[in-house]
DNA sequence: CGGCATGATTCTTA
DNA sequence: TAAGAATCATGCCG
């Protein structure tokens, strides 16, 4: 999984795609996001407005995610779906232009290609009519080109790849193809197997074409920009923490392997200097210099909390409020009222708490939380009034992707990182030696304006006030009393990072809740109008971009969501507990899920897999005025054996994920409109949604965004773990691979998050943006 | 072809 | 579970 060797062979395109796809997709993209254990479906990118299915999509989709599944299956949806083309053209030619549109066609060739049935996808192209609309489209293009190099017909697929400039996302694919040519042309002229230095020849002599490259040049597997990325994380912290490893994987499209793979390699390359003395490290990398010059504790693993860090600069305006401050981890520590603690030191505090932990900073006039997990060693998040200057709640990779790249704001942010030393930060252990901005890791082009607006469009009260102590119990969860505030949290990736805030008495006996979470892409939800009596509200994150927040009612429900921004999408799951009350079951029957009618959604939410039934139906059957009124319409609808309030998600064992895109990907299994319906019972709980059905979701997120139930194979490693693998009862597959099954039960939030501590000390961020009114 | 650089893997240990 | 140590496999280059 984690092999970079570009000399694997080219089984299928299923093949390469996994093989490219999988863990290292290209940074900055749009492109598709594979999930582990998710289906290719690879839906070239619909136009913006089509999130209510078109007569067709969903066919397709279904289609295609069936097809990704299991190929015997996939072989008769192929042929299903070459005439369900055909006839469609014939109709369209009597009737409309082309109702079915290229990216349908597109589809059914991803889907193929996922498959690895290129004779099926050369049979399919070919009885494609030459219609020019057909013709530019990049997935048939990329189809052509497979479908070329399958059948050795070389040339063409030079042809095909020089001729159209591909997207990034599919580069690494048609990389192969490329080199796989020459190589085997070569192969052909010599008659022999190729050596690597042949190959290295060859790639020596046929550059890849611009048009498939993006002329970054790649040494040894990785880019220099990753490199570069992982070099300047490495002079800060040999050590990075695991929300930071993902992170760097994220921007330099590494796997997470690969990124620990490098660190640990580059530490024992520096511990032995004798080894590679003669090291080319000379090119500039200080690591070694720093390893000499760096303190003794630099030298050692920071387990979590002290995850790169320590070095947090902080720049507080003089009339800096009180500040409760914490430094990640399991700290046993209990925060007064009246202090504050900062990075291990108390310091006086007062009324408007503003909490600051790890590598992140946090402050504000009337409170402020920010929490910067994955910003690096050295960061410091300047909240000046007129930006941020009151009730923002918001967290360092919300702020990389918040701040917007409005030169302006990341120039101010950089700047104020330097000048790290103010009263706050005087008065802290913090080590103010840090290093101003850490470029690899914030990228300016991708911040984004838009959240930030979205925060601080907030007003009212401050963000997050608690005028009673915060408390932080013996798994360092920080409980804020009950007591009423008014408080909103406002959040686009917000963060109580390593801090927690469980089963707390938080929300008061009636609070209206609404998560909302800005994408990179600014993209944003809102679930509004949930009324919890009696809510404990479980704020932490399992990494930078993952939150799980649980609002348990009663002690009754609990729900958890998710969410992993990945580029340019977010990944919801959701636990409810069903077990005593057994009120969340959702028992959604393959029909439920049929392309056609896509109601599941009226069940919150729902886990579909490719190995259900996905009927594929005709365009004929799928009546877009249903599949729009879908979209129209918030209000749940009721499906077959489903609660309304239903939430239920599972993966292999008990966990599922929603996800929300705005590509669907090409593992995406299936689309469903419903956002609002599912979005919607995300936080509130069975009995307590009343007189609002029907939370309204951001319309952006609406309508940018599809929401795809995607089946993520290891949901468990970046959730609760499933301490008791159950046998599921109501059991629905989900996923050829991953075994995603409906559980009547799923053991509540509560107990995990009591049994699972150290899965607790990971959760670091927590993305609400939203009201906390009358808590 | 050989040497070095570098990513990945395996095993051990804490 | 992650780090360290040793080692392997491969890329790169003279």
């Amino acid at each position: 999984m984690s092999s970079s060797s570009p000399t694997g062979q080219i089984a299928s395109a299923a093949d390469i795609k996994q093989e490219n796809g999988m863990e290292s997709a290209s940074e900055g993209q749009e492109a598709p996001r594979e999930v582990a254990g998710g289906a290719a479906t690879g839906l070239s990118p619909p136009a913006p407005a089509s999130f209510p299915l078109e007569p067709g999509d969903a066919a397709v989709v279904a289609a295609a995610a069936r097809l990704s599944g299991e190929e015997g299956a996939a072989a008769d949806q192929v042929q299903l779906h070459s005439e369900l083309v055909g006839r469609h053209h014939a109709a369209a030619a009597a009737q409309t232009p082309l109702a079915f549109s290229p990216d349908h066609v597109a589809c059914v060739c991803e889907a193929l290609q996922q498959g690895g049935n290129l004779d099926r996808l050369a049979r399919f192209l070919w009885s494609l009519p030459q219609s020019d609309l057909l013709r530019g489209n990049e997935s048939l293009l990329k189809a052509r080109a497979l479908v070329a190099f399958h059948q050795g017909i070389y040339p063409e697929l030079y042809s095909i790849l020089e001729s159209h400039s591909f997207e990034s996302a599919n580069h690494p694919l048609l990389q192969q193809l490329w080199y796989k040519a020459r190589y085997t042309e070569a192969e052909r002229a010599r008659g022999r197997p190729l050596g690597a230095v042949d190959k290295y020849r060859l790639r020596r002599k046929f550059p890849l074409p611009r048009t498939i490259w993006d002329g970054e040049e790649t040494v040894y597997c990785f880019k220099e920009k990753s490199r570069n990325a992982l070099k300047e994380l490495y002079k800060q912290n040999r050590y990075p923490s695991p929300a930071e490893k993902r992170h760097l994987a994220k921007i330099t499209g590494l796997s997470l392997t690969q990124v620990s793979n490098w660190f640990k390699n580059r530490r024992q390359r520096d511990r032995n200097p004798s080894e590679t003395l003669s090291k080319s490290e000379s090119d500039g990398n200080p690591s070694t210099e720093d390893e000499s010059s760096k303190g003794h504790e630099d030298l050692s693993p920071h387990p979590l909390s002290a995850s790169s860090d320590g070095v947090t600069n902080l720049s507080l305006p003089a009339h800096m409020e009180p500040v409760y401050m914490q430094q990640i981890g399991n700290a046993k520590i209990s925060l007064s009222s009246s202090g504050v603690l900062l990075n291990g030191s108390l310091v006086p505090a007062s009324t408007s708490p503003v909490f600051l932990n790890g590598n992140s900073f946090i402050q504000g006039p009337n409170g402020v939380i920010l929490n910067g997990l994955n910003v690096g060693n050295a960061q410091s998040v300047p909240l000046n009034p007129p930006k941020m200057a009151s009730n923002i709640v918001s967290n360092g990779i919300a702020m990389t992707d918040i701040l917007g790249p409005a030169s302006q704001d990341v120039k101010e942010f950089k700047v104020l990182q330097g000048s790290a030393a103010n009263s706050a930060a005087a008065t802290t252990s913090y080590s103010p030696s840090a290093p101003a901005s850490f470029p690899g890791l914030i990228p300016s082009t991708e911040v984004k304006r838009e959240g930030i607006q979205t925060v601080a469009s907030q007003d009212g009260g401050s963000i997050v006030t608690f005028t009673t102590p915060v408390q932080l119990n013996q798994y360092g969860i920080v409980q804020i009393p009950n007591s009423g505030t008014q408080g909103q949290f406002l959040n686009g990736n917000l963060g109580f990072s390593p801090l927690q805030l469980p089963p707390v008495s938080v929300a008061s006996s009636q609070g209206h809740i609404s998560v909302s979470s800005s994408t990179s892409d600014g993209s944003t939800f809102t679930s509004e109008s949930t009324t919890l009596q009696q809510g404990k509200v479980f704020f932490s994150s399992l990494s930078p971009n993952t939150v799980v927040y649980t609002v348990p009612n009663s002690g009754q429900t609990v729900g958890s969501v998710k969410q992993e921004g990945l580029e340019r999408s977010l990944v919801f799951s959701q636990l409810m507990p069903v077990n005593q009350s057994a009120q969340l079951n959702a028992n959604l029957s393959s029909e439920n899920i049929s392309a056609s009618g896509l109601h599941p959604l009226a069940s919150s939410l729902v886990n579909v897999s490719p190995t259900q039934n996905f009927s594929l139906t005709p365009p004929t059957l799928l009546s877009p005025t249903e599949l729009n009124a879908d979209m129209a319409d918030s209000q749940p609808m009721s499906a077959p054996g489903t609660s309304k309030s239903t939430v239920t998600s599972v993966s292999s064992t008990d966990y599922a994920t929603l996800q929300n895109c705005s590509l669907i990907s090409g593992q995406d299994l299936m689309s469903v409109p419903l956002t609002q319906a599912v979005l919607g019972e995300i936080v509130p709980t069975a009995e307590d949604q009343i007189g609002h059905p029907s939370p309204a979701v951001h319309q952006d997120f609406v309508r940018e965004n599809r929401l795809i139930l995607q089946a993520v194979a290891n949901i468990k490693d970046h959730f609760l773990p499933d301490s008791e693998g159950k046998a599921p009862s109501n059991s629905m597959m989900l996923d050829s691979k991953s075994n995603y099954v409906l559980d009547g039960r799923v053991e509540a939030v509560c107990e995990d998050l009591g049994t699972d501590k150290k899965e607790l000390a990971k959760l670091q961020t927590v993305q609400l943006d939203e009201e906390m009114q009358d808590l």
